[in-house]
DNA sequence: GCTTATAGGTCAAAGTAAGTCAGAAATGAG
DNA sequence: CTCATTTCTGACTTACTTTGACCTATAAGC
């Protein structure tokens, strides 16, 4: 079994432990499992990501910390359509104003909040000397993030 | 939990059992805490600011102290002054944090919403490959632009 | 007034901890 | 065996905290 396999594992055990999410000392970790600190970046980035369900969150300095939190199930499925189906890599101004306006309606998020996405991505929020091709890459970050946000509150 | 955590809620119950604002004598709270003096000016400065909506005031000298005051105002007032002055042509990623929360923390909008508009304006969500200097543009007319759609809402 | 004691302020250096990224090493499919 | 992918590492970077040496302002006593 590989070190990542193990240590994903070994995480995935504290989450369950913990109710669905935990904290973790990086270094403390990584001397745990006699690797490198960044291979708990590693470990972290290619199987903690949002696709796979997970939040994180982390603090430098001294007392800093690297926190993870699992998203729920069914927020999880539809941020997943909505991430890969409706976004993807980029994301047009008229196409992520409909998203949020469906999501609204869809009672996804209340109206207010549809709007505040709307604007976020609104041409108006965006209108700098930034090729159209990057600002709807923008976008489409920008609108996961929320997503990501909203995914992850209690039902 | 760190120690400037630890100093920073401490305050803040002592302003929340005073009315809203405390003085405090910086020696006798280093002592207290088992830190160097300068520490207690370490948690104002970046935790007591006014974007955290406070002021400070001092006075040196024999008998001197620290007042804190939380300020009152309306989050109508607040919100014109944020667009207006504060955020300006750019904010950097640590500020656009601390504003929103500030919001929320002032009840001026849910939780939801300040976590929704720092995810929008996140490290995260901006991370392309854009000059830092224009992320910072970007940040500020992103934050602009919700900010106005929770203004008009307070009609 | 002048001096001294008493407060608080500033700043840079040291300490702590996480993030990034390029490249080396291991693995596995064909 | 070969090439592409995945895993792993280390050097470097960034972020945040804590401390201490030195500076400035004010009050009180002479």
């Amino acid at each position: 079994m590989r070190l990542s396999d193990t240590i994903e594992a070994f995480i995935k055990t504290l989450i369950q432990e913990e109710d669905q999410s935990c904290e973790l000392k990086r270094n403390e970790l990584a001397e745990y499992f006699h690797c490198a600190p960044s291979q708990i970046n590693y470990v972290l980035s290619t199987r903690f990501t949002p696709d796979h369900g997970y939040i994180i969150s982390s603090q430098r300095g001294g007392g800093g910390c690297i926190r993870i939190v699992r998203i729920r199930e069914t927020a999880r499925d539809r941020l997943t359509y909505l991430v890969n189906e409706r976004i993807g890599e980029s994301i047009d101004e008229t196409s992520a104003q409909i998203l949020c306006s469906q999501l609204a309606e869809s009672q996804f998020i209340p109206l207010e909040e549809a709007k505040l996405m709307a604007s976020a991505v609104s041409r108006q929020a965006l209108s700098l000397p930034v090729p159209e091709e990057i600002k709807n890459m923008m976008r489409a970050r920008i609108l996961r993030s929320m997503l990501t946000v909203i995914a992850q509150r209690e039902k």
